[in-house]
DNA sequence: ACAAATATTTAGCTTTGCCTAAAAATAATA
DNA sequence: TATTATTTTTAGGCAAAGCTAAATATTTGT
């Protein structure tokens, strides 16, 4: 698999969690800042390495094989994630990148040492799940904050973007993994809410409850 | 820089040290596993970049840019060898390939804390020094096990080759960086010799002899 | 059901990095 | 020095991965 190969799997396996069927041309092409055309490519060629299924017209699904690869993929990043951040100190901002590189990395052996190095961790610093070797990806019952009701709690287990500007805000709010919210009142019309973190207690949009996840206690 | 624009200025690096002056084609070609034709085209890409001054048929020299670049290179790719040796617990025979790769991941920060997070070590597992972050690398007065006379005796402190088949005779041999070597008897025809490790002694070719690098004490 | 809008694919080009075969320059040798 | 031999470059191509513009399908709205 090539660098690129390895990156469509990634992005499909990601569409295929958020929407079940057929993953559109359309859809690949957003999620990977390129143009539909080259998608049609690709996946074209995919396609004939058996990675994937796919229909002219009616979008890509992953096969078995396909999905092995892409779960290996993103368990090397995770696994990456979670050095930078408890081997190498850096915060859970500023690692998305390096590990986007670093994900490419080919060698089972070193994947392997480096999970046992960080004690088989299981989720990576952002609270998403890490596929165990075989690709299995443990589901875990977890709800968006947007999704609780007035008066009710949770504790942030994860979130669902995870671009800089999110986090730094989240740091800023005093809000990580771990941190038990409090929703003291949410407005109907636009689906903000007043929420409680700590002794501190504040207004945050819709846009931020539904990118954020918690497990209710 | 692209990947395959690193490997080449790390290679005419190494030559250089080698030997002085410009570094020939062929001799690109043949440390790069790859043919003249494509070391020109490459050749006359990086001059155009200013990384290296190139004369038609005569051959290539880095520029400061260049040299720096090829420097930085190489102290990834040995702090990353010392981070699989010393984290990771690789065996040195194991980790070159693994460090090709590696050590085309482009982030300034991740290296300063790699670095911190090893101990800024000056050597990598295989003696050679580490080249700090402006691109020095310091000069250290080692010479070849060949060179050593009759009855004299030196600490080993690196390989010039680092092949795993190379290593791995070392290993079966006790040899490994820190080990003192005696030579008991050289053959002027050949250039082998008897040598004495702890309390074996056995014979060496001069093709083992010239890989090894040792300080006289 | 048909026209308009949208989504997708195809055709044709570009760049990077490599290759082979042929031409040109340099080095070696008789 | 003249002729080989070797080294290096040039010319012409190929595969990967992307792009734009044009052609087709599909979906939507009336
Ligand atoms: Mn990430
Ligand atoms: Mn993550
Ligand atoms: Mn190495
Ligand atoms: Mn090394």
């Amino acid at each position: 698999m090539t660098l690129a190969e390895e990156n469509y799997l990634k992005a499909i396996f990601h569409l295929e969690l958020e929407s079940a069927g057929e993953v559109s041309t359309n859809a690949i092409a957003e999620s990977m800042e390129t143009k539909p055309s080259s998608v049609t490519d690709m996946v074209q060629k995919l396609a004939e390495k058996k990675m994937l299924v796919y229909k002219r017209y009616k979008g890509a699904q992953l096969t078995e094989s396909g999905r092995k690869i892409a779960a290996g993929v993103i368990r090397k990043h995770r696994l990456w994630e979670v050095f930078l951040v408890e081997k190498l100190n850096f915060h859970w901002d500023e690692v998305h990148e390096i590990a986007e590189q670093l994900e490419h990395i080919q060698s089972e052996e070193l994947i392997t040492r480096l999970d046992q190095f960080l004690g088989s961790p299981d989720f990576d610093p952002h609270g998403d799940p890490i596929p165990d070797k075989h690709g299995v990806l443990k589901r875990t019952e977890k709800k968006l904050l947007a999704e609780i009701e007035k008066n009710h709690q949770g504790v942030c287990v994860g979130v669902k973007e995870s671009s800089a500007e999110f986090l730094q805000y989240l740091d800023k709010k005093k809000i990580s993994i771990g941190t038990k919210i409090t929703v003291l009142g949410k407005e109907f019309f636009d689906g903000s809410m007043i929420i409680q973190v700590g002794s501190e207690q504040f207004f945050i949009s819709h846009k931020i409850a539904e990118n954020l996840y918690v497990q209710t206690v």
